[in-house]
DNA sequence: GATGAATGAGTTTTCATTCAT
DNA sequence: GATGAATGAAAACTCATTCAT
């Protein structure tokens, strides 16, 4: 019976993952202890062990992902074919931070936060922080380089250097969100729409 | 050693503080133990413990003073008699940034990343954040209505909108600096001033 | 070693309760650590503290325990119905607080002795200390009455005032015995009867 | 200059035991810091580490303080030539000790109750307490050896006996007093005169 | 496989005492 | 002598992890 016991391993994975995420969310990596994810997770110490054999391997699963988060946009709104300008693209995006932000099971967004945090000093998870904004920082290279060929940018600068500001603002963006919790895409795009004029 | 001046105080608080910072940046608050604190600040458990009350005072009193770097700015750069342009302003700033990352004593703006995830549950250090960062945006908001004064920005936008995309490029520079390593304050500026042509 | 029994978790806090008692009937309840009781328990301090929740918890523990004492005398020699002359109460009730001192485990009056100094700023044990010790002397009260009904005591003095000085004889007693070592359930009703005759 | 100084250091001695109990009475001697008692005292660490050794020697001079309080009963009432009865002896010695309760000052009794326990594991003021308390029964004694000669006693019973049983009531007295708060002297000479009716 | 009680190294914190000024 | 900052050993307590059942 192995499909059986797959579906139910990575079932269970996820409730550990799930789990261990409210509680990041709630009280950070660190205050969060594994008792807390015991509980939470409605499993015994055993069990979460069964499927993470450290701490530091569960914060890095749920690191990893709150990073990856980002990866959906990639299928979506920034799918390569799509001529998007620099404000569509940015609009786009912030609004697929918002809608993940305010996901039932609480803002994953805050466990990114901790994630640039904790990939200060943690190698795997500065790996996979680079790994994904690398990436997604290229859509937004790309967003520059369609903007110079149809003539809509400049194209004597560097595209890679637009990208690295376009790609600038998400962060910014998010930081603003959960700190002082008074922006929104349409303030950023039309902000940035008022700038390029 | 009685009759100590408030400048020893005064000193062996900051001692105390660059000891732990040193700790921080190297292995994050949480991985920072007590220990290692008194170790490097070169004083006994009771000396820390007569400065701070406990590691929770002396974390906020890092994020603290790593949040409050900005304020030189303030004094600097940002001096609201001087014209700027977002340009001229962000590229300043960033240039600031980078000569504060790259101040003997090691790397502030990895314990400013600390301090952003810690303010997700921490309100001690989530008010210190508010308020330096919503100080510096004014800046920005500032430089938005400059330019809308003297013509070159759009009158009719929100000079809020256009401070808050102004900002994000900070934070956004920050982290990728921090994540990438491949930033500098002139490819943002030359990036943005692709963008605004 | 889960699905550990009701009866396991009782024998792990007696056992916890024991070792702490022969603590601090050596040394008193503040010069015995938590190392200590964690050594004389034989278990670990994460044992321990699941059972519990802190130092001053176990030493309630203790000092309940203690106090909770004479409630065997209530079972006993105190029974309601038997016709007890204050001179006979009195005697079976020191006979019976010497057994009880002599048990193996060490001389639980000794505690009961910390316990009295730890209710005076402690409201836990006060609490329980004034609840065993008004239950007791409510038994002399007792006595008293009767012996108003069957006219061997004056009737038309408060029984309250009476029982108040038939308890006093316990911890009059016990502060002796422990003291100065000298006196006797036999040389106090001795004593009594001679001032009663 | 030696008497100014001998006078002085008096002084500062009484100040600094006058400080040390008025935190026992509050928290007991264990939980009363080296700290409070300096703050208390209004001295320095050093002034007060001139006038005890350690701790151990300032509580043992608070615990001999408090328990020297019964010496002023033998230059009072229990003087030997004056004729007592029992009970008038007990209510004498019994309105000693609540005079001395209510000093200002603080309830020197509540230290004499830490002091019986402190005795149980420190041999300096175990010795104190047996020294002062034998003297105070034997004067008890003296006063059942009165009551034998002039008849109101049963003069065949050891007068030894009848000095624990009297005796006995003043800890009995003032352990109620503490911890119930509901006897007065006048209540246990009245139950006391009962029984010897 | 699952459980969760037990482990014990490691952490924070306290506090009696000293000693340079 | 007096001061009180500094000391550091020792205390209380935590928590990631294991393993007997």
């Amino acid at each position: 019976m192995p499909k059986v016991t797959v579906e139910h391993r990575a079932a269970r994975h996820d409730q550990i993952v799930a789990a261990a995420r409210r509680c990041a969310i709630e009280q950070g990596f660190h205050k969060t202890t594994m008792a807390d994810v015991i509980r939470e997770s409605g499993l015994s110490a055993g069990a979460v062990y069964g499927y993470f054999k450290s701490k530091d391997e569960l914060v890095a699963a749920i690191a990893d992902q709150a990073l990856s988060t980002v990866d959906k946009l990639f299928e979506g709104i920034l799918a390569t074919d799509q001529p998007l300008t620099p404000v569509a693209a940015l609009e786009a995006t912030l609004e697929h931070v918002v809608q993940i932000a305010e996901q039932p099971g609480g803002d994953v967004t805050r466990v990114a936060l901790q994630a640039w945090a904790e990939a200060m000093h943690n190698d795997a998870i500065a790996g996979i922080a680079r790994e994904k904004y690398t990436l997604l920082r290229r859509k937004f290279v790309a967003v520059a380089e369609r903007g110079q060929a149809d003539g809509t940018i400049d194209a004597d600068t560097d595209p890679e250097y637009i990208g690295q500001v376009l790609f600038a603002l998400i962060p910014g963006f998010l930081l603003q969100r959960l700190l002082l919790g008074d922006v929104s895409p349409r303030s950023f795009s039309i902000g940035l729409s008022a700038l390029l004029k």
